[in-house]
DNA sequence: AAATCTAATCGTAATAATACGATTAACAAA
DNA sequence: TTTGTTAATCGTATTATTACGATTAGATTT
């Protein structure tokens, strides 16, 4: 046990459950707005603009780019992180499928 | 350490990342897509449609209600669960607006 | 070559999450 | 009252996640 069952569920729900878990951590969350609005992109900018340390930070980047919600181009001895946006839009798609699919029947005693 | 750092971040960001936790696991994702299409209702039902044990479905129903993004309504002996609108709506509104951004200046070597 | 800079990785510690059998609690039905 | 049904909770084992100091790797600069 501890290890979460990933057999017996569709493709689909073992992706949306990654693309949720690129945003299901607050660092990794202010990591994506920092990126998607542009405000930083070397990840010693990520670094500085994180209360978080450069080895925890980097570890985020790592889980983002294995999702592949971020991109992270080499530009020594920096390297530049950006949002890949076929994915980023990917996200947009299934999230905004699946909360606007919303059944308004009443069932039971109407809960 | 191990625990989640979530004083240095915003409660928005905090929000971002307990919404996104509800949908980032598999289990959950089938749960929700199930109550969202009231395809099942009753938590003995959620049990028979998932390839869980009871306790396991208990705990993430409990995960769920935590987050409010579902209700139970007791109907003894049995409990009804159903998507919570006002918090659905929220996740909706959040992560419509989260994914809506996308600056599309480039940065650095046009990475 | 030596020094420097950046970011990844290693090692490690602590806490969280996942899963399930067993038990319990609450209530209905007999 | 006894029995049965349903779902929550307990206890526990296992793996994942988070965090950070220290080190390493890769590349440039002096």
């Amino acid at each position: 046990m501890g290890l979460t069952k990933t057999e017996p569920f569709t493709t689909e729900q073992n992706r949306i459950a990654d693309l949720a878990k690129a945003f299901a951590h607050p660092a990794r969350v202010a990591i994506l707005q920092l990126l998607a609005r542009k405000k930083a992109c070397v990840c010693g900018d990520l670094v500085d603009e994180l209360p978080l340390a450069q080895a925890t930070v980097s570890q985020h980047l790592k889980e983002l780019k294995r999702i592949g919600i971020i991109r992270g181009d080499v530009d020594p001895p920096r390297v530049c992180y950006c949002i890949n946006e076929p994915v980023w839009e990917e996200a947009r798609q299934t999230f905004g499928g699946l909360l606007a699919t919303l059944e308004t029947v009443v069932c039971c005693d109407g809960c």
